[in-house]
DNA sequence: TTGAAAGCGCTACCAG
DNA sequence: CTGGTAGCGCTTTCAA
């Protein structure tokens, strides 16, 4: 149909230079007022819109930031997601969703295809168990990691969230409301997140004088369906009366396994990961342990459009809820 | 720090035309296998990723497309929103979210924002209510609207919910259930979809030889606070005994007022719309409007990689889900 | 106050 | 098989 709307073709209409149009698109103070808004109101008029690519072909930043998900169901994810477009909305940036499901070579690839577009940084949650912990070191984009660090990269920044304390603070609630036998699920101590959290957990049964228990303890690469798939296996091999989930996807799993065994809350004590509002809906509410979603996002965002801080982690400490 | 790498850049580390690069990276046959081979491993060794920018400027079809969604918190949008990014990943797209709140304002800000990387396609949910119902009618790039029409842009194709008959059920289903004060919370006739539901309660109704009392039918412009606020209204001015929520944000409102009341389904009868996950675990289950998340956001994007159909409208059947 | 030229990275189109 | 040229839309730099 109709050819692009160009400065040139603009120019070709008015009878004029398309450095005049360009001049008085961009409010360049030499130009003839009267020109400057027979220009304006004929751009308004034919519908001109300036090309993007133009301009980062000469240099201009991108507006586009990508971020890199494993998926946007899980409470978790959408929440930062929604609130990281809405500051990107208000900063004026656009957001480019890529979910990498946690494969490597997705997330790789994704990547790739944000350097194409000169993406002005990524923000990821880097997939866990990088078999080649080599070359994904150099991004060759800003990139800003979320709540787990790849050890590979030393010299990225990482919004990360604080839990031992709410982890810990999980197993002494537990303790008092009289369980002994309290299991947890998380991601392998290869991640620096597992490590930490598993850690945390021990510090717990530690300080409530419990010995652990080797086969109350589950880890594997964090999934729903690990999450769903190692709770029955905790329900049909072990006696544990409690379960701490240390991880959004492993809740998730858990929940929906203890919901379908009929066990949450009557067998099984339930602490939840990442507190989705309908955590509190379900039976008299579930004990959960809470990110401060919006903190994370608003940091990351930060770290996007204030270019200061490379190499620096900035930890936001989880709050266990306590309910029921 | 270091340049940007480019067919040149390697044209010259390698003493040959910028061309044969070019050729040798684009598998055009017309080039010595050893220089293919020695250009391919050059280019991986300093990381070249070809410029889009460069690319869009020549005529090349972007690989974004945009969705513009009220929110990415809410359940539907969420998985709507994880379904299209997935089958963007499959079919070598990406994928910008924006949100526009049912802004108006910020619908057509973000609108132009995608034409200036002269995105793709638009998958938009029309936020309700244009004031000025004008302009908007040419978006400038390929629109496909979701679960809401704008009356302005009929050449547009539109991938829409019918959910007539499940709304009847509801009616229907809650009549047998002993109930004959059934309210309605519902989006303004001013839009398409609310006429539509609402009149399949009003058929409903009809069916159940209930006679409708307008005081049990509130409407109003559709959000999660519209929801509850008005929920809050039927439960302190009316006897209602049931309550259809005809919207997804509705829903989400109306059940918070619902369970802060702690009304749910003791004195309120709830049927509510999207069905996610968590609907099914509390209490005894709510009912709820379910409606086909990823056929829709099949149709979507085989709307934007399959050019045919102009000037189309794809419906698809919500069901009634009945618990409790 | 205006215009012309050059160049950002890339490929279709011609010469060799 | 290989190399040069031109041009996509825009702004910076220089010239009028």
């Amino acid at each position: 149909m109709s050819k692009r709307v160009t400065i040139k073709s603009i120019a070709k209409d008015l009878g004029i230079s398309h450095m005049t149009v360009s001049r008085a698109l961009t409010d360049n103070p030499n130009v003839q007022k009267e020109t400057r808004e027979a220009v304006r109101r004929h751009a308004q008029d034919v519908g001109y819109v300036r090309s993007a690519a133009a301009g980062t072909m000469r240099g201009n930043v991108s507006p586009i930031i990508g971020l890199l998900v494993p998926n946007i169901r899980n409470d978790f994810y959408a929440r930062f997601a929604n609130k990281l477009a809405e500051e990107c909305e208000a900063a004026g940036l656009q957001l480019i969703i890529h979910l990498t499901k946690d494969d490597h070579q997705i997330e790789r690839h994704c990547i790739s295809r944000l350097r194409e577009i000169q993406a002005r940084a990524v923000i990821t949650v880097p997939t866990p168990e990088p078999k080649e912990l080599d070359q994904i070191t150099d991004v060759g984009l800003d990139e800003i990691q979320l709540i787990r660090k790849r050890q590979t990269s030393p010299n990225t920044p990482a919004v990360l969230v604080d839990d031992a304390l709410a982890i810990r603070d999980a197993v002494l609630h537990l303790h008092r409301t009289g369980h002994r036998r309290i299991a947890y699920l998380g991601a392998p101590v290869t991640l620096s997140s597992g490590r930490h959290r598993l850690d945390a957990y021990r510090s717990g049964l530690k300080q409530a004088g419990i010995v652990e228990d080797r086969r109350l303890v589950l880890t594997d690469s964090p999934s729903i369906s690990m999450g769903n798939r190692l709770t029955r296996k905790i329900l049909s091999e072990t006696d544990a009366s409690a379960i701490i989930c240390a991880g959004f996807e492993i809740s998730e799993g858990a929940l929906k396994a203890a919901i379908q065994t009929e066990t949450l809350n009557s067998r099984l004590a339930f602490v939840g990961y990442g507190d989705p509002d309908y955590y509190s809906w379900i039976g008299r509410g579930l004990c959960s342990i809470r990110v401060p979603v919006d903190e994370l996002a608003e940091c990351a965002i930060s770290l996007v459009t204030s270019d200061k801080p490379r190499e620096a982690e900035f930890k936001f400490a989880a709050k266990l809820i306590i309910r029921a």
